[in-house]
DNA sequence: TCATTAAATTGTT
DNA sequence: AACAATTTAATGA
């Protein structure tokens, strides 16, 4: 099950996973738009998601990738709001759905589950403050790095190892760059040694370096 | 186990 | 966007 449910009792977590449902999303198709209630906090048990927005200028925005084991939404649920972003399945995906009566209790009972919410808002500051302080990315060679740095966040996806399962493509459509391009920054990122790549895989060597990349690091121009 | 084929992914133009 | 090259998966002898 969930890492987090790890933080919770036994009775907490029996509880919790009476609460969860599961749902199947095809590649390439709305989880839900921007306005939508969705009430239900949304957990990646397999597949890729993206978490981003349309700018009223039309500007598409990546606000985050979620890798299998993320979770998000809280923020939607804890306020009852709509949705502040859009949500679109990269690949096949399977999500976990915890409804809101169950999301509530827990937020209202459960020590273990508040500490695992303050951790993960607390991760996703920090990754925030990081991409306004590099402000205005147009360089794509660091959409990707930062794209990718995100996927790795050890807080928000602690898995083991240094290795994605991502194609080009996905990196493309997760960066807001054409494939082609993503496949050009991604031979840069590896020439500088950052990662390696693999069919259909991605090695980081380096996330701390991915992570402040801003395009005047190495081969910079 | 090996050969053939289909599908997916990558590298180029 | 289209094409070629390469790798992987699936199938059947």
């Amino acid at each position: 099950m969930a890492f987090w449910a790890g933080a919770l009792t036994e009775a907490e977590a029996q509880r919790a996973l009476k609460g969860i449902a599961e749902r199947r999303y095809p590649a390439g198709s709305y989880i839900c738009h921007r306005g939508d209630r969705l009430d239900a906090w949304t957990g990646v048990v397999s597949g890729l998601v993206k978490l981003g927005a349309i700018a009223e200028s039309g500007k598409a925005m990546t606000f985050a990738g979620i890798a299998p084991g993320g979770w998000f939404g809280e923020g939607t649920v804890i306020k009852n709001e709509e949705r502040k972003y859009d949500v679109v399945a990269l690949r096949d995906t399977r999500l976990a759905l915890l409804g809101r009566a169950t999301f509530d209790w827990l937020f209202e009972t459960s020590v273990g589950f508040n500490r695992f919410l303050v951790r993960q808002l607390n991760e996703r500051m920090g990754q925030f403050i990081a991409t306004i302080e590099h402000d205005r990315i147009h360089d794509p060679e660091a959409r990707i790095a930062r794209n990718l740095a995100w996927l790795f966040n050890p807080v928000l996806y602690p898995r083991a190892g240094n290795h994605i399962e991502i194609t080009q493509e996905e990196m493309g459509l997760l960066a807001g760059v054409s494939r082609q391009v993503a496949n050009k920054c991604l031979a840069r990122l590896e020439a500088e040694g950052l990662i390696v790549l693999e069919r259909g895989g991605i090695v980081v060597r380096d996330v701390a370096g991915l992570a402040r990349y801003d395009g005047s690091a190495v081969g910079g121009r």
